[in-house]
DNA sequence: ATAATACACTACTAATAAAGTAGGAATAAA
DNA sequence: TTTATTCCTACTTTATTAGTAGTGTATTAT
């Protein structure tokens, strides 16, 4: 049940756009050097995102990334299920026609039950939620 | 955030065990076959389960397996943690040394929050809750 | 115009982890 | 002694994740 760096990555790629409170894009050179992460890597994690609708990207020189809506109405629910896929625990929670035992299957109600804790921490939380938290913990420098 | 086939055949396993009320072991061969599992494969499985001390092995003919404790005093989150390992969302979540960032990271407070929603669950369930509801879905002739 | 900058797209590769297989040794019952 | 079963170790295969590379296209500053 490990989360992949994909989802990390973008995450805190979004934090950063969400932090720029100007209507200048920002480049991704700049968050991967902030992030440490790779340039080439990002474009694809950006790529996802933009169709995804959650980013609005600006070519050319100067440039770069903005998020397509407010923070506080970005909701890492939808975040996730763009990256790490609908599925969250197992199949055949969504789908119980890829299992003969799906029906009378205990363990299958525990996978849900898991899912559904987890989607309701994403559901509740909002990339202005991470805002938030990140100035309380470091007012004055912060890094992401 | 898929859930490992390790971890949900050791559950299917451990309820095979569960459900077996008579003191006779249960082969693997037996659960192998009703759980479409691989003996080979299961025995590894049991290995972990054995040294976690979640169950007892009788060796040679007629040998099996047996729960080491009676099932409502094994909670998820133990065998959780012996089959899927620790960490469950991100590693520096328990352990902030990893990353020059942990301190002041808004997106680990969030993974951390994942963690203990799926923690509170696993802790909240024991292995005859899950032999409880497989009654309830299908009293006469159940199969887990 | 042109050079520089930066996103866009596609394909490939490397690393890692998960899943499964195989063979034989130890043990106990009949 | 034969048969059935767990035990132990090593190997193999497959899938996924992570990351790299190269080329193309759009935009802007100069």
């Amino acid at each position: 049940m490990r989360l992949s760096t994909r989802t990390r990555y973008a995450v805190r790629a979004m934090l950063e756009l969400a932090v720029n409170t100007s209507n200048i894009p920002v480049q991704l050179k700049t968050i991967a050097k902030r992030q440490d992460i790779s340039v080439k890597y990002l474009e694809q994690l950006m790529a996802v995102l933009k169709t995804a609708g959650f980013v609005r990207s600006v070519r050319g020189s100067k440039g770069g990334y903005i998020l397509a809506k407010p923070p506080d109405q970005i909701k890492l629910d939808r975040l996730f299920s763009c990256l790490e896929g609908p599925v969250i625990t197992v199949e055949c929670v969504e789908n119980d026609s890829i299992c003969d035992r799906a029906a009378d299957c205990a363990p299958r109600l525990l996978w849900a039950e898991l899912q559904e804790a987890i989607m309701r921490v994403l559901k509740s939380t909002t990339l202005q939620d991470l805002v938030d938290k990140t100035k309380t913990y470091a007012k004055a420098d912060y890094q992401i």
